[in-house]
Parts: structure tokens; C-alpha cells; sequence
DNA sequence: TGGCCTTTTGTAATCGGTCTCAAAGTGGTA
DNA sequence: TACCACTTTGAGACCGATTACAAAAGGCCA
């Protein structure tokens, strides 16, 4: 019997076993030990058991990076989010993990902040990993980013928006029409007099211009609007709210980029003796989980995370395992939204 | 000069450009490519130069999964955590995320569900990337997952914990000690009668044991307790509350395991006419951003989580980048705790 | 110009798997 | 027994980088 090269203890460092090493165990060739572990039909029924049995004696775990580098295929799919703070997108996260682990994908997660540079550098960083696929939120990339993924020829699916130009393929729904649904909604029950308080990212940026055109449309023209910085949090809406009130805006209807912020807004003006909603009233988005549990419940707009997180996943494996005979359908899901009439607007 | 074997076109996918690639185009080696990119003392002036030129002009971006292959050494991190729909953990995967991006590494993200069997089958397939680090949360592990642990010989920081027999080093706070001094807190605020809403992951149940046990000390044996699923939500807080009252409990103050929690016993008790703190007082946990906003405001248990995060990932490299000659100090670091005195108790 | 040391460049082997293709083993049929 | 088809096994090349070691080039002084 032939016997495979042992593997030199480079500088005593002790070593996980090798393919090689369960190969002389269990008195085969590597590459029936390869065969054994991914393709058992190939394989008799006699040599699979001697692998299996001399895998559990080395404790053999099989090295996905020389595996990934041999077939070209790294079964890593990139992740990139603006934050896992914001309780939508770590729903999202969530159901994409889950949707990768079963199918046999792994998540690297990045985390790019709201700020598109960032995320061009964080691309570069995981394009060197050659991730099998890539998801991304939203639409907005810098040139070189959008060069990049492009070149790449790694199927991609972009998240969290609808437009006209992805990259590839995209799940998601368009953040002006849920701005202009809030503003139908709001002037629908009544309201006449709005004010805005939003975070400072690009999709917020979408809405509150769907929001604003239809005022528009409605022959309101102004809405005083306070915008804070990303990350939008609890306290930044009641601090924004308070700001436009100490500066002497008057509203019946304030609209907000998130339940967060709504949440904030609202307390502020419940400490103020304000009624909610009867002297002010309050729409967030998201449909976070207190949104329908707080005192009062929050109208807000309702977006299925986990749903875009599976779609976008299960649509990312379909162009990752497509071969040239049957490509993919070319993807573009609108997950839509709804509007949940609470007690806050 | 040597003509360096040019890649067929296997199946006529088009591939990105590789070392060898860029070395045609420069006019030189592979090798002098590589020490350009990664040592570039090495080489000549002239030689970097033209080594510039051709990465622009090809594009061209490192195989890290060649090159980890290589040098053994992935410079990926293994992140596990429960979930990130917990803004505590949250700010601890960004914290992470961010220190580790600092010193080059990149994180696999890995969620748990509270549930150590999800945590093995994690690790298995995280093993197989050969990660160069490990970050877990918690120490409650499967013996399956400590062998494989031990076995790797990777360096492991496990956070959010303190206790006796960590893998390898350990970033936390005693969660025992937390339930005590909630405990004490309550009792040096003269409140006598309590119940208790608490998820039912194994920190919780430290900090509960803790607090129980504490009262017991105190005298007071008997706490209603209302153990809910995890991940800890607003809602599920409400109605756990709301099934204390409606089989007739009486307490003057209630602990929660999570902010969370306590915001939805508070939003319940305020539902049904109770004041807050005066009819019930309400303690949690975590100090979340709405802690200290809400009305009332919150009196909480103030973790650093991005602290933790920090720190964990700091450790991990040091002991990542630590040859045989400065073996790195056994890290074990308490990040305390503090409780944040507020309105709600 | 020659000799020696230092800097720069290159060849070949290697990391741990998988792919291709050929060889060996098996079984059925003539 | 000989032949053929089919299953099972293995040898060797390869994936894209890095490491070890050797060769070539450059600099300095006699």
C-alpha cells in the first residue's frame, strides 16, 4: 500500500487533521476520503465505513478554505447592513442567516453605518474573501462600488429598496410610496398642519419626499422638519420633537422615520401635557414590536423584515446554484408594506 | 523573459484576475507581486511601480482564501452570539465588528436562539472556515462544543459572562451579582412584596437566582415569577405582567430580566391604573436607549456592552497575534455593572 | 577589474482539498 | 475462459496564494 506523505510539524505547532491524515487511517486514498465525505454514492459501502470510522478517530473537521479555494466556491455569502442596532434590519439578518444555514451558506457580516464609503470599503475587504454572493441594503453605492460588484460576477441581491437600476436582483419596496401612503393616510383622518422629524439616511430621505410630494399635491407646502443623525434612537426623537416645539412649531400630526423616533415623539409630548392624538398626532414605520404595545399604540407602517431577509436569500441561493442550462428568473420583489391604523394618528 | 503559465479559461467562466495575472502584465514574478502587496520594503522601487500599475490595470483584488490557505491563517473571527434583535448584543457586535475591522479581521456572524445544541451546529460549520478566533457568548456550552472548543487550539474570548472555568479568556460581569444588588436595591427602597417577569435564557436565570436569593437572605421567600420566552419582547412582557395581576399576585415592585421586559410590565400596569412607582415599582435591565426617556423613566442595570465588545475583540487579537516568544497574559476582565437609580423604581 | 557583501528577484515546494482521467476490480454473457 | 460494460479506486495536476531557499544584480573597496 502506498503511503501519503505525512505532513511536517512546521514549527511544533500541533495541527488539525488533514484529509491526508484520515486517508491513512482508515487505509485509503485522500481522494476516497473526499469522495466518501461529499459524494458517499461514488463510494462502497465498505470504504465509506472506514473513512467514517477513522473521521470520528482523528476527530477530522473538513478545511473549507482549502475545500472553497479548490472549487472556486467559498459557500460564504457577504452581508451588509447599515447597523444591527435598528431592530428591522436585525430581523432581517435574522431570517437571512437562517434561510444561508439551510442551504449550507454562511453569513460575513458587515456592518457599513449608513455611509457608503464605508460600505465601498467593506466590500473590497469581503470581495477578497470571494463570497459565493452578496447582499446588500439599499440602492445607493459609490461608483466604484457599483464598478466592482459589477466586475465581480458574483450574483448579488440588493434589499431594503425598489428602484430601476439594481446591480442584479433586488427585494424590497419603494420607500416613496410608503411616504406618500403616510401623507394619504394622515390627511385621510384629518390632519392638516405636519411636522417631521427623520433620520438622516437615504431610504428616510425617499419617504419623506413621497411624504412631502403629496402634501404638496394637497396644497401644503410647508412641513417643518428636524432630521437626526443615524442612528435614529429613543431619545433623538424626543429631543427633536421638543427642539421644533421650543421653536414654536405648531402641528396636529407629526410624521416620523421610525416607531423609534415615534416613540420618542410622543413621549416628549406626552411630558408636556400634550394628548396623543388628539392635540398631536404620532405615525412611525417599521411596526416595531412596541409599536403595537405602547400606551398609546403606534400607527405605524408595517414592512415584513423577515420576509425581505428569506425572499432575498432563497433568491441569492437560486443564482448561486444555477448553472448555464437553466439560469435564474431575473429577481425584482416588491414585498410591499401596509399601514397599521393605531391609536397614535 | 519566463513566460508564467496563463490560466485556461475553465468552462468559459470568466474569472477575476489573479497574482500571476498581474504579474504578466507588470513584467515580473508572481513572488515579487505578492511582497509588492504585502512587504513591500522588500522590493525595488521600480518593481512596485510597475506592480501598482498592473493591480489598477487589471483590478485586481487578493484571494484571501488562497492566501489563507497559504499561511494558515483565515483572518476571519467567529462570531456567536444569541441574536442581534437584542440591542444589547447589538452594540456588542458593532463594537466587535469595528475592532476587529481595525486590525484586519473580519467577522463570520453566527446566531445562537439562547440555544446551546444551534450553538455545536454553529460552531461545527464555523470550525470548517479554520477561523482565527472565536468570540462566544456566554459559557454554557455543549461538552461536544468545549471538546471541539479545546481541540483547535484557536484562541476563544467568551463575553457577557463571569465564572470559574472559561475555555480560554473571558469579558463579562457576574450575573449572579447583578440579581443580588437588584435585590438589595429594591430592599434599601422599602419595598417588600415582589414578582418577577424573566426570559428564560441561562443568564437570566443567574441574575434571578441571584436576586432570589438575596431576598431570601432578607427573609422573603416567595417570588411570583412569570417565565417568558425568549428573545425578551415588549409585548411578551405586557401580557407576562398582565397574567401575574389577573391571578390575583400583589407586589409592590417587580423585576424584569431585560429593559424590554420592564417597559412592557410598566406599560401594563399604567394600562390598568396602577402608578408607576407608587402603586409599582419596576426595575430592568440593560439600560437600553429608552430607559432613561420613557415616562417614567426606567431605573435599570447599565451594561457596557460596547465595552465588552472592545475588549473581547481586543484580547483576541493579542492572543491571535501572539508567537511563542510573548505568550499573551490570561485574560480575564470584569466590566461591572452599575444600577441607574430613575423614576420607575 | 575582481572579490565580497547586500539587496533584489526568481524557482520550486507547499497549504488541504477537488478535478480529470486512467487503472483496477466486478459481474454477466457468450 | 474471454470479452465487455460498469463500478470503484487512485495518481497527478490544479486552485491562488506564500514560504524557503537559491540565484542574480548592485554597491563598495582594493
Amino acid at each position: 500500500m502506498k503511503k501519503y506523505k505525512q505532513r511536517k510539524d512546521l514549527k511544533n505547532k500541533p495541527k488539525a487533521p488533514t484529509l491526508i491524515d484520515v486517508a491513512r487511517v482508515a487505509g485509503v486514498s485522500p481522494i476516497t476520503v473526499s469522495r466518501a465525505l461529499n459524494q458517499p454514492d461514488m463510494v462502497s459501502e465498505k470504504a465509506r465505513e472506514k473513512v467514517q470510522k477513522a473521521v470520528e478517530k482523528t476527530g477530522y473537521l473538513p478545511n473549507l478554505v482549502a475545500g472553497g479555494l479548490a472549487t472556486r466556491s467559498s459557500h460564504l455569502v457577504a452581508l451588509i447592513v447599515p447597523t444591527v442596532a435598528n431592530p428591522i434590519f436585525a430581523e432581517t439578518v435574522r431570517a437571512i442567516n437562517e434561510t444561508l444555514a439551510e442551504y449550507g451558506y454562511q453569513a460575513l457580516l458587515g456592518l457599513s453605518g449608513y455611509n457608503r464609503d464605508q460600505e465601498q470599503d467593506l466590500l473590497e475587504a469581503i470581495l477578497c474573501r470571494r463570497p459565493d454572493g452578496i447582499i446588500l441594503t439599499g440602492l445607493d453605492h459609490t461608483d466604484i462600488s457599483l464598478r466592482r460588484l459589477h466586475a465581480s460576477q458574483i450574483p448579488i441581491v440588493e434589499t431594503w429598496d425598489l428602484g430601476d437600476d439594481p446591480v442584479d436582483a433586488l427585494v424590497g419596496f419603494s420607500h416613496y410610496d410608503v411616504g406618500k401612503e403616510m401623507a394619504a393616510y394622515l390627511l385621510g383622518r384629518g390632519y392638516q398642519r405636519f411636522a417631521a422629524v427623520t433620520a438622516d439616511d437615504s431610504r428616510a430621505a425617499k419617504r419623506l419626499e413621497g411624504f412631502t410630494d403629496h402634501l404638496a399635491e394637497a396644497g401644503i407646502k410647508h412641513v417643518p422638519t428636524n432630521v437626526i443623525q443615524t442612528p435614529a434612537r429613543f431619545s433623538r426623537g424626543r429631543s427633536a420633537f421638543g427642539t421644533l416645539l421650543d421653536q414654536g412649531v405648531k402641528c396636529d400630526a407629526v410624521y416620523c422615520s421610525s416607531d423609534t423616533l415615534a416613540h420618542g415623539v410622543i413621549t416628549e409630548a406626552l411630558s408636556r401635557g400634550l394628548r396623543v392624538p388628539e392635540d398631536v398626532a404620532v405615525i412611525g414605520f417599521g411596526d416595531l414590536d412596541f409599536a403595537e404595545a405602547s400606551l398609546p399604540s403606534i400607527s405605524s407602517v408595517k414592512i415584513n423584515g423577515a420576509d425581505i431577509g428569506r425572499v432575498a436569500a432563497q433568491a441569492l441561493v437560486a443564482k448561486m446554484t444555477a448553472d448555464d442550462n437553466d439560469p435564474p428568473p431575473q429577481t425584482l420583489v416588491d414585498v410591499g408594506f401596509s399601514i397599521m391604523q393605531r391609536d397614535s394618528a
